[in-house]
DNA sequence: CACTTATTTTAGCATTGACTAATTTACGTA
DNA sequence: TACGTAAATTAGTCAATGCTAAAATAAGTG
C-alpha cells in the first residue's frame, strides 16, 4: 500500500483531483502549478508506478488520466478497517441488547461492568 | 488532509487496522512492534492530532480507540474524486448512446471523432 | 516518601523525498 | 539534417520525519 504515500503528497493530490475532471496532456498539468515541469512529470512518474494514473502517447505529447486501479485499491484498505469496526459495533450492540433483556428480568438491579 | 502522509507510515497504519478489531492500552499496541515505547508514542501522538485514534485516561495507563473522523475524511476524498469521475464516465456514455442513435438513422455512414 | 510501572517528551542522528537546474530523449517540421 | 517543442531523466541540495537513548511526568504500592 504505497498509495498513501503517495498521495500524502498535496501536489499529486491535486494532479488526482485534476484528472478526475478529465484527461489531460502533461503540459496542461504543469499549467495548473507553480512548480517546474520536471517536477510535475516526476510526480506522474510516482503516481504511474501507484496506478493512480496512465499514460496515452500521443506523438511527442502524452495524455494522462485516472487509472481506476490505485482508488480501488485505497478504498479497499478503508473497507477492510470498517469492517472490523462494524464487527465490534455490533457485538458491542448485541451485549447491551442482551443487557437490556437482563435488565427487564430484574428491573430493580442495575447491571455494571464487573 | 494530513490523513494521507499521517497514514503513510506503514506502523501507523498497522495501529489503525489493530484498534479496528478491539481498542487496546499503549503497552498492549507496543507489544505487536519491535520498535521501541517512545516511537509508539509518537505515532500515537501524530494518530491523535489527525483524529484517527482517541484515548480514555485510566489511572496510568491509556486505553486507545479508533475515532471515525479521520476514516470519514479519508472517505470523503475518496467520494469526492469518484463522482468527478463518474460525472465524467457518464458523459462519454451519454455520448455513445447518442452516437449509436445517429447511427441507427443511417447506418451505413460510421461517425467519427470530429 | 522511595520505588515501580506506564507512558510521554526531548535531543540528536540518519534517511527519505521534493525541488531546481542542466541534460537527454523523442517526435515533427523547415 | 538541423531545429523547435514536449516531456523525461539525472545530479545535487535542503527540509521533513522516524528512530533511539535519555530524561521527565504521573499514578499506584510497600
Amino acid at each position: 500500500m504505497q498509495t498513501f504515500s503517495v498521495l500524502a503528497d498535496p501536489t499529486r493530490r491535486r494532479i488526482v483531483e485534476l484528472l478526475a475532471t478529465g484527461d489531460m496532456g502533461a503540459g496542461d498539468i504543469h499549467g495548473h502549478f507553480r512548480i517546474t515541469g520536471p517536477a510535475v512529470s516526476q510526480h506522474l512518474k510516482v503516481l504511474r508506478d501507484a496506478h493512480l494514473v496512465r499514460v496515452k502517447v500521443d506523438a511527442q505529447r502524452r495524455v494522462y488520466s485516472l487509472d481506476p486501479r490505485g482508488l480501488d485499491e485505497l478504498e479497499e484498505w478503508l473497507l477492510g478497517v470498517r469492517k472490523f469496526w462494524n464487527q465490534r459495533l455490533d457485538a458491542l450492540e448485541r451485549a447491551l441488547v442482551a443487557d437490556k433483556a437482563a435488565d427487564k428480568k430484574t428491573p430493580t438491579e442495575k447491571k455494571r461492568k464487573s
